[in-house]
DNA sequence: ATTAGCAGTAACGTAAAGGTTAGCTGCTGT
DNA sequence: ACAGCAGCTAACCTTTACGTTACTGCTAAT
């Protein structure tokens, strides 16, 4: 009978965990599929030193083609880091810029940043 | 003649802000590519429980094949995630286990996973 | 005797990411 | 009139990541 009781909450520790844990894998998942890929993080470089048009960016990032920075921007305007903004003036003007949200990255961005430069400085000594 | 020397500051700036920058991607690309990819996180995730045999793992992780789950360790091993511990006993028993290094990630991994249920909940709410 | 587990490797196949080339409309400079 | 830039998109091709199948040599169980 307890041990029912306790194998029951061995048990629904057990699922509650694993839970967590699918959670947090799915979640780092998300994360890292936000962020990741050959451009994404380039071209959140060059915007952020401000507004940027589309032959700008690409002049800029260097290397990328039209068709995947088209998607890009694309793709991160879905996720609301980027704003395409229409200046219907003379001539029409597009120009593209970080939002307010990508900001939330930065947390990100940084320990990434400093766990990539700690690994690389232990790789570089020789493990 | 002082603005000379105002431009090469600006210069100077320019090209160290530019070298800091490129660090930064450059860093922040290792730490994505240390841990990205479809199945790391899982077979890190799959080890922290402790020991674990090769076909422990691909039972554990499941969906992973044999030739992937081998390249994926050898990987994690040449970055110093993974220790792979020959027991030269009868049988033979090999067993892969996270490394001390690999603690390291626990920051970067943190912050991905707080940052991945925010903008799930970010998106599922309507942007 | 055969079947299954262990710890992989080799050869081959597929799918997704990314690159290449060309083209579109509408404008501007010469 | 023609070249060239802006802001893309479509069709196609290559590269990389990942998957599938089959096989190895050894041992332990049925």
């Amino acid at each position: 009978m307890i041990v029912q009781i306790f194998m029951e909450l061995e048990l629904e520790k057990k699922v509650i965990t694993q839970h967590e844990c699918n959670a947090s894998l799915n979640a780092v998942g998300d994360a890292l599929y936000a962020i990741g890929g050959k451009w994404k993080l380039r071209i959140i470089a060059a915007l952020s030193s401000g507004n940027k048009r589309f032959n700008d960016l690409q002049r800029e990032i260097g290397g990328i083609s039209a068709r995947v920075l088209s998607n890009e921007l694309k793709d991160m305007e879905l996720n609301g880091f980027v704003k395409r903004n229409i200046d219907t003036g003379y001539p029409v003007v597009i120009a593209y810029e970080l939002t307010e949200y990508s900001q939330t990255l930065e947390s990100v961005l940084k320990a990434l940043d400093e766990w990539g430069r700690m690994h690389r400085e232990k790789v570089r000594s020789g493990l």
